[in-house]
DNA sequence: TATAGACTTAGAATAATTCTAGGTCTAACC
DNA sequence: GGTTAGACCTAGAATTATTCTAAGTCTATA
């Protein structure tokens, strides 16, 4: 018999993760699935890229911005804005907010800072909250 | 005697004010300040493009892009990060947070929800706050 | 008035992302 | 088992926002 890639196991579950949000699981999905899911971590799509095409690129750009597009749709991703011009895909999906090195350009998980939906202003009229976006900026303190 | 552009008063506290922050007062740098201060507002770099070029082109995009940029790093504009290639400046410089309407991308000045420092994780060591974004995303709510 | 350095500019270049249009795969049906 | 509609994937072109380049212009200071 042949030796899989990876683990049935890990292809199973993942394969149910992502039928149990509405994604059909194809090749290329769980080629990325595996990369994004196998610990939490925030990812550029150039990232998902490298990482899903190892030596030989299998998995077109297009399909990764789709698929990347279709996971956040589909709540398995969430998106985050630090920078212009670059997305960051978060596979944390608890409530949490975030450190931004802005000299390094790293994103670091914090908890929430909660903030309460009663601190804040009444929302226009006809809205309603979708969520609340933390963003603490640090920078390299003066040695 | 010729009516000037604009009431002398202005250019002269524009000038002014430019000056205060370390700014060599252009022709350029005023009329994009002038649409600037006039009222506290929020841009993205092509409206400022399209506000200060009325009929005529007078002022290239590259020094609009200079311009704001150098704007924000002397401490007269400040830059909002709401959507992935999407840079919106902010002439408010009050500490304040936003509503982001995602269905219009509209911008709406709130006071600062205020996140006290001590409900923040300890730092990176090595590292210190540089400031703290809150965007409050809202949506159209089903009628 | 001369001049160094600051400033402006058109247009090219870059980077991230989206679009296009045609080929491939697959689930459902015969 | 064979068909087929629709979903999916892909290379490459296109788009968008922004930055860079290189050369000309302005301006503060001597
Ligand atoms: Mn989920
Ligand atoms: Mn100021
Ligand atoms: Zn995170
Ligand atoms: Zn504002």
């Amino acid at each position: 018999m042949d030796t899989p890639e990876y683990p049935a196991i890990d292809r199973e579950a993942l394969t149910r993760r992502l039928r149990t949000h509405g994604v059909t699981p194809t090749s290329q999905r769980l080629d990325i699935a595996r990369e994004l899911f196998e610990k939490p971590a925030h990812f550029s799509a150039e990232d998902v890229y490298e990482r899903v095409n190892g030596v030989e690129a299998a998995v077109s750009k297009a399909t990764i911005y789709n698929t990347l597009g279709l996971f956040v749709a589909k709540g398995l991703l969430r998106q985050v804005f630090v920078e212009p011009g670059k997305v960051i895909y978060d596979t944390n999906l608890d409530d949490h907010d975030h450190f931004y090195d802005e000299d390094s350009g790293t994103l670091i998980d914090i908890g929430s800072v909660g903030i309460a939906a009663a601190a804040l202003p009444p929302l226009p009229s006809g809205t309603a909250l979708d969520r609340v976006d933390v963003i603490v900026r640090i920078r390299r303190s003066q040695p």
